[in-house]
DNA sequence: TGACTCTTACTACGTTTGTAGTAACATGTG
DNA sequence: CACATGTTACTACAAACGTAGTAAGAGTCA
């Protein structure tokens, strides 16, 4: 299940506190973020349709659920970022977390020893288990 | 910088090897990948166009070269990554490297050492170093 | 009951992305 | 020189994305 940037923040906030209408969703989005209500509306059909998120009414207003996990999401966006920029492997990912300068010297240690021992773990693309 | 899916493909060639004509890089992408030479084409003009890629004619054939370096590619791509899915912090992306079951646990531990020292680093949107 | 105010359903539209096609120009070869 | 072959320049076009508007129904309050 891969996700837009807008629908990573819908689902956000939906992961925050669900269920929730379309306009508690408006008022959980980060400050800079300022959609029309019917902005977010066709963001949430949109993920309805692709079964990210389940919407049931109640009287006549909608409230929505995620489907898609957190967990899922990240794992998925997780390995779609390494195919396409480390080689399909975590041992990459990790060498290049570990020049970050903003780590401090026993962090970038512990992450070596890591480092050192990663499998070079092949991304195979395949089936994403992505529901739930 | 952002790059797109097929303009990764394109970019992973060029780092691998350039100069390159469009031609090479068709011969270095992943058997899965068979786009015609022009799909190639307009990809290159593209990333020129957005100053990843700089083109020089030998005599009538055009060579490409990488400006936007793959470290940068990287970090960027890290960055859009860690603020969209895990709440712009790296600690939530060690934890989450953390989980995976294919780790050994000598590299658990190791990168849970990590994740305890973990500065809780906000993830600054701003000024992107890209270029070189 | 009429006027507001929400809510939904449907539609819209410019941009980006994926994926190419075509026409014209250059170059080497018989 | 004439032709085959490779190269470039330009154009195309459908799907996905970001971002919204409008019309019509439903609840609510004076």
């Amino acid at each position: 299940m891969r996700l837009t940037d807008a629908e990573w923040q819908v689902m956000n906030c939906l992961w925050e506190k669900h269920p929730a209408t379309a306009r508690g969703i408006a008022g959980r989005l980060p400050p800079e973020v300022k959609w029309a209500y019917t902005t977010i509306r066709t963001l949430l059909a949109r993920l309805v349709e692709k079964g990210a998120v389940r919407e049931y009414k109640e009287g006549n207003t909608s409230l929505y659920e995620p489907i898609l996990s957190r967990e899922n999401a990240r794992r998925s966006a997780l390995k779609t970022l390494v195919n396409q920029a480390f080689d399909g492997a975590y041992g990459p990912l990790m060498h290049f977390l570990l020049s970050d300068p903003a780590l401090t010297p026993r962090q970038r240690q512990a992450l070596e020893e890591a480092v050192k021992e990663q499998p070079e773990k092949r991304g195979g693309d395949s089936n994403d288990r992505d529901t739930q």
